[in-house]
DNA sequence: TGGATAGCGTACGGTACCGTATGGAACGGT
DNA sequence: ACCGTTCCATACGGTACCGTACGCTATCCA
């Protein structure tokens, strides 16, 4: 009888997984600085104890952190770029919208705490660079499909993310009325060759 | 006899403005969360009761250093958008150039340090705000006096900053070897209409 | 049924800060 | 020569963490 369905570990109400998420959720709106053993353990109901068993340390947690984010980024950036030839205009314009400040808030809050990480630990910063390689590469094939110049589509690729990762860091929301059609213009001028 | 140069404050090693410096210098390193009284106190070779002589507390600290940049922000983009008819191109691939990663790393790191900040800071945000505010205002106007429509104006305006901030979140040191040759047909699309 | 083990709680020592209270030296004016 | 002010050091209590040692309980397996 499958009564021992979680025979090797029986009351694992806390694994390894759950405190990488829960990290990552204090990671979006805490930063690096917020990934605290004692405070998450708190969040949880449970105390250090709990995962002193599931971490060697705090930079275990980090590592898988770090893993999990790149992980999760790379499968994305796959599935967004899925080649369907003749729509590239719509993907790579979907591309920029998704990473828009105004939706997937959370995505972009993990994409700039990442980012300040990367920018005092090596670890972190690695995990970036495969992260934007990844990126860049595939939406470097989305402009070439297009027929752009393979100078150009790098151009453009790297003008795309650059461009998306600055906006969330700026404070524009009073800069115009018709933000959304400066945008859009924006947006065109990167994709439309 | 000029003996009495420094006669309303004899000792005055380290004033205000000092302190505030320093606290900048760690902010571009280590982020807001290094800017710790007593780390501070340490780097000058005094101890805490200085600061707390010079300040109220730690929040007067980050409000006079982020008035201090605020203010020395200002003065430079103004100082950089001086009209010089004709010259708009270069003024604008200049801008570009002059918040780019490579040089300006001090810059690019209190500008990324201080808008990290902002996304946890009420303050901060507003300080941040005062600075894109202005800076957009002046390089759209660097924009109108090409004879660019006012709303792409605008747009490009807007573009050029998020582009030059985003790039300096990003890990595309290895993305060509012509790097700097991608960065310079991307400034061209930004400020060519 | 007894022992092994997984999973967590408790308790402790240690560090790094903050902010305050107070003392003291060096200089100014008188 | 005295006294006040400026500027800083010292000392203290308090908080928030980290990491370790150890204890407790519930489940599994023989």
């Amino acid at each position: 009888m499958p009564t021992k369905l979680r025979s090797t570990r029986p009351r694992a109400a806390l694994d390894r997984s759950g405190w990488i998420e829960a990290a990552i959720e204090i990671l979006a709106e805490q930063g690096v600085q917020g990934m605290r053993i004692e405070v998450l353990a708190k969040n949880f109901g449970v105390t250090k104890g709990s995962f002193y068993w599931h971490f060697k340390d705090r930079q275990d947690l980090y590592d898988a952190v770090l893993e999990t984010w790149r992980d999760g980024r790379l499968r994305d950036i796959h599935k967004q770029t899925l080649a369907t030839p003749g729509k590239e205009d719509e993907q790579l314009l979907h591309l920029i919208d998704v990473y828009g400040a105004t939706r997937n808030r959370k995505g972009i809050s993990i994409e700039l705490a990442v980012r300040e990480w990367a920018r005092r630990d090596a670890h972190a910063a690695a995990i970036v660079e495969q992260v934007d390689s990844g990126r860049l590469e595939c939406t470097r094939k989305l402009f070439l499909a297009r027929g752009v110049a393979d100078d150009e589509a790098k151009s453009r690729s790297l003008l795309l993310y650059a461009y998306v990762f600055g906006q969330s860091l700026m404070a524009c929301e009073n800069y115009d009325e018709k933000l959304n059609d400066l945008k859009r213009w924006i947006a065109e001028l990167i994709v439309k060759p």
